[in-house]
DNA sequence: CAGCGGTTGGACTGGACGGTCCACTGCCAG
DNA sequence: CTGGCAGTGGACCGTCCAGTCCAACCGCTG
């Protein structure tokens, strides 16, 4: 079981030239990888040391241990994910674009040959524990995830366009991408991420006001 | 990194008495909670070994070895899932029923203190593998829970109050159900997986015909 | 009670893995 | 050219862990 440390800095060193910093950058990329394929505890150091070419006294250079090299690939993995979407992720606030965001990711899991669920998703599964839940880069992470998508949404509730809690939509979306990949995973095709999405863009579509004008919908009080 | 066996039986012993069955049980048992806890890499033989006061002949007197225990916490754990639920499950064949299995999942999981996901989720996210998938067993444990969505569903369709593909939705149900949980365990709160399933049921509601209405739904023969 | 199969205890082994250590090399500044 | 420091190579260590082995034990049946 990896535990990610917390407390004081256990920063290791920051490469302070050209090379070193390729080596590092090096390092972690491929651990990403090894991590994302087997799975942190499938992922030894002498893996990631083949994987690159570089020593044991070069891994323990850049990082104080094997949890601070996790740390790294964590932070890298959600900036890769985030980033992977941004286009589509900037501006969500109508279902078209809503679509859009959906039809994406969805073609970036068929590339992937439909394979290996999200990165940031399988760390949580194999980190998240009991007392300590999950590492907290990895709940910032789907915090800001989250928060990109509600703030999309939540344009489309300032116009009253949509009568439900931006962020609680935001979480099912996002849940909805989550469950989907996972169920993607374990049966290696495409479908039910597709399913998960549409279910879920078809809920925030029932949040949506009829027409943008007359009277409030019966029952359910009409946004200010 | 855990691979499932596949090809000959490799069961090892069924035991004959009813000392040996306790036995056998008490360590799939513990192993169970182990795993779930701390994940299937994270729990070593002698920590099963240990939380059983039995020996080391007697793991590999019943279970081949750890990849044949792994298997029997499998089935023991789909088996018990789909058990917990199984008088929501059963009959899900109106929107009042299906919300009464999602308060009954949100209990659940609100009773276990907001933490830890789902067994089977966790599992097939460790043990996925990247070209052979998810163990078998997991596939089969998620098709059969969804199959059970599927049918109350499919009753539904069959009287014409629903116009989508019951298959789909319950992939996308159990996909909201699993994304749900993968958040409450991050968060530890039971709020991403309220947001889920009530995205997931908003979308259902949607695919509802709008009135019950004698006379076939256009373009879609009304069953005898 | 003798024998036997199912069951149990626990020492032992070989290898994998995280982590340490030290000697060396390349690069840049003075 | 030279001293020094970031960067590198790789042998080595202690621990953990899956899996092996054999000697005992229990409870049944003849």
């Amino acid at each position: 079981m990896i535990h990610m440390h917390e407390g004081p800095p256990l920063i290791s060193e920051a490469p302070s030239t050209a090379r070193g910093r390729a080596t590092r950058e090096r390092i972690v990329t491929a651990a990403a990888a090894l991590m994302h394929q087997y799975g942190v505890a499938g992922t030894s150091l002498d893996e990631v040391r083949a994987a690159t070419g570089t020593s044991k006294s070069q891994l323990y250079h850049y990082f104080a241990d094997k949890s601070a090299l996790v740390g790294a690939v964590i932070q890298r993995q959600v900036q890769q994910v985030l980033q992977a979407q941004q286009p589509e992720l900037d501006g969500i606030d109508s279902m078209i674009a809503l679509r859009r965001w959906r039809d994406r990711v969805v073609a970036m899991q068929r590339q992937a040959g439909a394979v290996g669920g999200c990165p940031i998703g399988r760390l949580v599964a194999e980190l998240a524990d009991s007392e300590r839940g999950a590492p907290v880069e990895l709940v910032d992470g789907f915090a800001t995830w989250q928060r990109r998508l509600a703030d999309g949404l939540g344009r489309m509730h300032r116009r009253g366009e949509l009568d439900a809690d931006p962020d609680a939509l935001a979480a099912g979306l996002l849940a909805a991408l989550q469950g989907g990949l996972l169920l993607a995973q374990a049966t290696r095709s495409v479908r039910p991420l597709e399913a998960a999405l549409d279910l879920a863009l078809a809920g925030v579509a029932a949040h949506l006001v009829p027409a943008a004008r007359p009277g409030p919908v019966p029952g359910r009080p009409h946004p200010s």
